[in-house]
DNA sequence: GGGGTGTTTGGTAAAATAGCCAAATACTTT
DNA sequence: AAAGTATTTGGCTATTTTACCAAACACCCC
């Protein structure tokens, strides 16, 4: 594997860590409905608001979403909302990983 | 939000958080190939097995991948090949980020 | 300009993660 | 049963991540 592959690898699994948090990943999804205010997770999401102001960060800083200030409040949204098309994957390995219990207490 | 609901985000948060390594997500990408024993990674990353084993097992219990023991060997495969579905939109986050950087140097 | 609201930034402590080495385990071959 | 190969586990350290608080900053309204 050259330089430029573990580069990519890297910047690939950038994006997935950046969902691979509760908060940031409820984010997402909430964005996927349409733009959000900070002010909108703040009053939602049980945490301080530096704490979701960064997690926000984190999630612009991969490039899964954008912000836009407008007046006194920040908007985010999803700037590629592909991005949400793996939830049902998603979904799918935690089912099947539930069954996988399952038939282990049978 | 209530308990349910912060364990649901909570495990699919965990799904993506396992992706969400360099090493990791490589893995999962040669698993897509079809199966591979722990010795074949061993030959190809530049890390320690004791490592390589221990990231195939976060990737095991985020329930990706699932292995079966033959013989002298351990092999890996995905659980779910869907979760690679999502790569393309993924390489397209990083392409709209590298053009946001673009264009802010212009 | 001063006060109020919304958001980000800086600092710090606690917790989680990653990687290496050494040792243990599992299976095979002789 | 002894020796060899493949893999996992335990222990340790360095690094990263997370979350809170306090302070700074940005914008609006009076």
């Amino acid at each position: 594997m050259n330089k430029n592959e573990k580069a990519l690898y890297k910047a690939k699994a950038a994006v997935f860590k950046a969902l691979g948090h509760p908060t940031r990943l409820y984010m997402a999804e909430q964005l996927a409905g349409g733009e959000r205010c900070v002010c909108e997770f703040v009053r939602v999401i049980d945490a301080d608001f530096s704490t979701i102001s960064k997690h926000l960060n984190i999630l612009k800083q991969a490039g899964i979403v954008e912000d836009e200030k407008r007046g006194l409040n920040v908007y985010y949204k999803l700037k590629v909302p592909c991005i949400l098309n793996s939830m049902s994957c998603v979904e799918a390995v935690i089912s099947a990983q539930l069954q996988s219990q399952i038939d282990l207490i049978k």
